[in-house]
DNA sequence: TAGATTGTTAATCGATTAACAATC
DNA sequence: TAGATTGTTAATCGATTAACAATC
């Protein structure tokens, strides 16, 4: 019943940017209890696992659909795939780097991403010394050949990995090539249009949010 | 006037933690107006810098002092100087890296940290391999020194880059040696008290937050 | 069936924004 | 002085939590 289509969860409402954002975290949290042989869990306990209410859950997942059974909880399998599904995360994606400096190498040779389905297929660079060069399994690319490559080997998303200086132009031109999701190494706060999707990585902005702890009220 | 005694900003009103986040933010970009040479600046110009609204730049200035001039704006030394103040940017922290992998030592040849004040002293494993080499000018201990490499060399944060099974209990034993400030790279969302504060670095989050956008809404 | 837990609505809480008197 | 912009209070907006009928 009230299966009407007004009634369609994906009808209009937008799903607040908070919620996606607890979604992986979700996601992790099931890979573990997965793993650990847990068949059903509840929103008590995935709760307590992810610091958040019970509430908080129920109403995060209502955005997507009913995933529960009433009296019971939720199946982990289930509940893990309906989620890997709604973030993207059963397809591969490809991706690019930018800067192949000190921390660019440190990305390509992170290997963090490629279990979770992101693909370091193309790095660039525009210092001479390094195109041509094969680091981690990646030939370098002079930065020119972004559009070429972006379509060569159909790269959703980019990292950026250069110097602050150069941020925000490189990101420009990544917009333009038409990339949608950029995670940027740089301590800086480039502008995108809203189309497009921007995180930062930025460990000292983490710890200047801490020091104020540190300084004041902590007794 | 309205110098009263139960005025005084401190007194009660806690600092909403999201208005201590945006500090370094504030941080950033009052020292780039100031390497630009620009001496003022408004609500207006900063909010635009910062994409936030000049009211809330006002509103969460307010919890800290008055910094500014009615008619005229802000002095960027003034109010950078007085941020960097309440932020404790105006001093050294030693910091400890626990885990000297991979990541560790990306970590320890990152040099975005020095220039901010925070400084790594110490770098502490368990592999008996990587025991008493030096990594970056720092030797690297045994993670059973903790205790004492904490008090010998006055650290407050530590930055932690182990394997993702080992994140809590290096997390516990550094919450038992007094450690409130704490820099996790690990991909895990370890428990602390809340008398310690902790951030994540989470790339693969990041990106799994924004393929969300990739994979529906964007048309 | 009785017990448990979901999905959802309504109440609460907190953060952001608007507005404006104070004042440089 | 007139004009501009702060600091702050009140209004708005949005996110979290509580509560409970629906239902497994």
């Amino acid at each position: 019943m009230a299966n009407v289509s007004s009634s369609r969860w994906d009808d209009q409402i937008a799903v607040p940017e908070v919620v996606v954002g607890r979604l992986p975290q979700y996601v992790r949290v099931l890979r573990e209890l997965l793993s650990d042989g847990v068949q059903v869990a509840n929103s008590q306990q995935l709760g307590q696992q992810l610091q958040v209410t019970p509430a908080q859950i129920r109403k995060d997942l209502s955005y997507f659909g009913r995933f529960g059974k009433q009296g019971r909880g939720y199946s982990v399998v289930r509940l893990l795939d309906e989620l890997q599904q709604i973030l993207g995360l059963n397809q591969q994606w490809n991706v690019v780097v930018i800067g192949v400096g000190r921390l660019g190498r440190a990305i390509l040779s992170y290997p963090g991403f490629t279990p979770d389905g992101f693909h370091i297929v193309a790095a660039l660079d525009n210092n001479p010394s390094l195109i041509g060069q094969e680091v981690e399994e990646v030939m370098v690319r002079p930065v020119e050949d972004l559009d070429l490559v972006v379509k060569e080997q159909n790269i959703t998303i980019a990292v950026v990995a250069v110097p602050v200086g150069f941020t925000q132009q490189v990101i420009d031109k990544l917009v333009t090539c038409g990339i949608r999701a950029i995670l940027n190494y740089a301590p800086s706060s480039p502008q995108v249009p809203d189309t497009v999707k921007i995180r930062s990585i930025d460990p000292v902005l983490s710890l200047q949010s801490m020091t104020y702890y540190l300084t004041n009220g902590g007794e």
